[in-house]
DNA sequence: CGCTATTAGTTAAAAATGTAACTATCAAGG
DNA sequence: CCTTGATAGTTACATTTTTAACTAATAGCG
């Protein structure tokens, strides 16, 4: 017997928010997150050959370096900040960019324990190299896209994003 | 040194797409796969303490039960197809929901191998209610949008998970 | 100063996922 | 029947992610 398992009379117990069922009002095949998930696995997985396979990149280390070439020097709570991402998973992809010689960090004066993180040349030529490469999954993602759908796309990504 | 480390001779013979950076023609702050993995991860997050604080599900654990509310009685690997996962994501999914005693498992007489799939009482219940939750959150999220974009992003997300 | 409370970032332990090998069952050809 | 090959689903192991505890540095306040 489990833990998480539920016998009959406990079950029974249970209250739910409405007793009728209505699923006719609605279907989960177009839950939007559902469907979002579905599209991030899919793009994300076609896109990560490109920077796994010449660089040898997970997709966090690709996030940290977009988001250093993009904005220029950040430190890592930056980063974090900017990418709603935790900060145990940005240390461990500086820490792996930081091995590749494709970023330096340096504790800054005034406060040492903030670290500027800066790509390195080798880093921003890498970075140059995957920009052009998104770039070009990008417009072959919006190609598959109907017609004027790329702007409204990208509304409601944003919109849910933001909060 | 790491085996992942390039050094500056290896780096120099790189070859990349082009010479020329054209950062200009596109910003990787409107990336698409960027912008999906964020809004996913985000309205994902949202959802998740629906099944989890209630009955203690994980997130493939209540996909896989949607797709036995949604769709009746199916076998792990139509699971699979629909959904487009893993089968070993599938199993233990599966596992997990039999030890709650949310769904069955009987082989097909004709082909033991295929083993039907199908909800108990308890995990129709279970389903029937989380669908309601999912209603009322895909309403929330839908306010979000402007007007009119549901409609388009609904298409522009299944125009990226085909194919 | 010296005490306590925060904060940036790291490390360690736990949980989940991905990959590959495995078991059981069936099909086809001899 | 008996091999060989394929397939549904599971298990084991490696990698990744999550969560929590930790370290080092600073700030505020007596």
């Amino acid at each position: 017997m489990s833990e998480t398992q539920f016998d009959q009379a406990e079950f029974d117990q249970m209250e739910f928010a409405q007793t009728e069922f209505a699923q006719t009002k609605f279907d989960l095949a177009d839950f939007i997150p559902y469907l979002l998930n579905r599209a991030a696995e899919k793009t994300s997985h076609d896109f990560e050959h490109v920077y796994k396979s010449k660089y040898g990149m997970l997709r966090m280390e690709w996030r940290v370096l977009f988001h250093l070439g993009r904005y220029g020097a950040l430190t890592a709570k930056e980063i974090c900040q900017k990418g709603d991402l935790h900060k145990t998973k940005v240390s461990r992809a500086v820490a792996a960019l930081e091995d590749k010689r494709f970023l330096t960090r340096e504790a800054q004066a005034h406060d040492r324990r903030y670290e500027t993180l800066k790509l390195s040349t080798q880093g921003f030529t890498v970075y140059q190299d995957l920009c052009l490469q998104a770039a070009d999954f990008h417009h072959r993602i919006v190609a598959r896209l109907a017609d004027g759908d790329e702007k409204t796309l990208l509304r409601a990504l944003r919109n849910l994003i933001d909060l």
